[in-house]
DNA sequence: AATAGAGGCAACCGCATATCC
DNA sequence: CGGATATGCGGTTGCCTCTAT
């Protein structure tokens, strides 16, 4: 990176000197304005830069170093559910930043991951578009006496009543009922619909070539998930019940 | 030892979105 | 409400280092 800062703010990779003026001057007037940044911290750099170089570098927790295995396996699933979304993959990652994560992509696990999958570098929705069309149902929602019951075109899904409160399973039917078609079903939409009421995240396997769920633990800064698969259903169908204590709370069955 | 090529990664760019006035 | 400005995000660039020849 050349430093062509003729009139224009410095470029190029930053030093030591200015890492520490950039980190005092964060450290007391906080974060944020980072236009005037280079006007009051004296240095020459734009706001842009300082921003990245703070957010990247400087603030505090950042993690660097090689990637542990769950981290790059995280990455991997959520590569696969959320595409090049970057910064909420990163979030998932404690200390880590969307540009490291993104780096460690395009360089490491992109290549792996072709290999892995051969042919299929992408996710086919086709097998669920086509089963969608083949139903062409709209979604029900029903309650038996072990917990309500969501029901589309696809599957059947019991959740037990233990692994949810009242709010949501209230917030549950409102969203369903509120959702009562999905536009086109497609990119796996209802159970993307559905699972985020219940603080899950919905994945599709690279590895198996299939969906599944997994349950997030917001509150932890671990990467806490615990994959136990039910038995597949339909051909394209698998999901994991991943509550960290007892796996057995939560039952999901399906029906095609 | 010198050189070329590949890989890794920090930083930049442009666009999208959010916020302010 | 609309324009201006700030911030966030993902794609891309290009420098640096390592390795093979």
């Amino acid at each position: 990176m050349e430093e062509k800062s003729k009139g224009g703010p410095k470029r190029g990779l930053w030093k030591a000197e200015e890492d520490m003026v950039l980190k005092n001057y964060v450290e007391t007037h906080g974060e944020g304005n980072w236009a005037t940044v280079s006007k009051r911290s004296g240095l020459k750099r734009g706001g842009k830069s300082c921003r990245l170089r703070w957010k990247n570098y400087l603030r505090p927790n950042i993690k660097r170093g090689e990637m542990s295995k769950e981290e790059e396996d995280l990455i991997i699933r959520m590569h696969n559910l959320l595409g090049n979304r970057w910064s909420l993959i990163a979030g998932r990652l404690p200390g880590r930043t969307d540009n490291e994560v993104k780096n460690y992509w395009n360089t490491h696990l992109n290549k792996k991951t072709c290999t892995l999958l051969g042919k299929r570098k992408s996710i086919d929705h086709s097998t669920t578009q086509h089963i969608a069309d083949h139903h062409n149902n709209s979604n029900t929602i029903d309650q038996n006496q072990d917990g309500p019951i969501i029901s589309s075109p696809k599957t059947t899904m019991e959740f037990d009543q233990g692994s949810m409160d009242l709010d949501d399973e209230k917030k549950m039917k409102q969203v369903m009922q509120e959702e009562e078609i999905i536009d086109g079903y497609t990119d796996n939409a209802w159970m993307e619909r559905a699972v985020q009421c219940f603080n899950y995240d919905y994945y599709d396997d690279y590895q198996l070539g299939t969906p599944f769920m997994m349950r997030m633990d917001l509150n932890s800064s671990s990467l806490a998930f615990d994959e136990q698969p039910f038995t597949p259903c339909l051909d394209s169908f698998l999901l994991f019940d991943s509550f960290g204590s007892g796996s057995d709370v939560g039952t999901q069955s399906f029906l095609p």
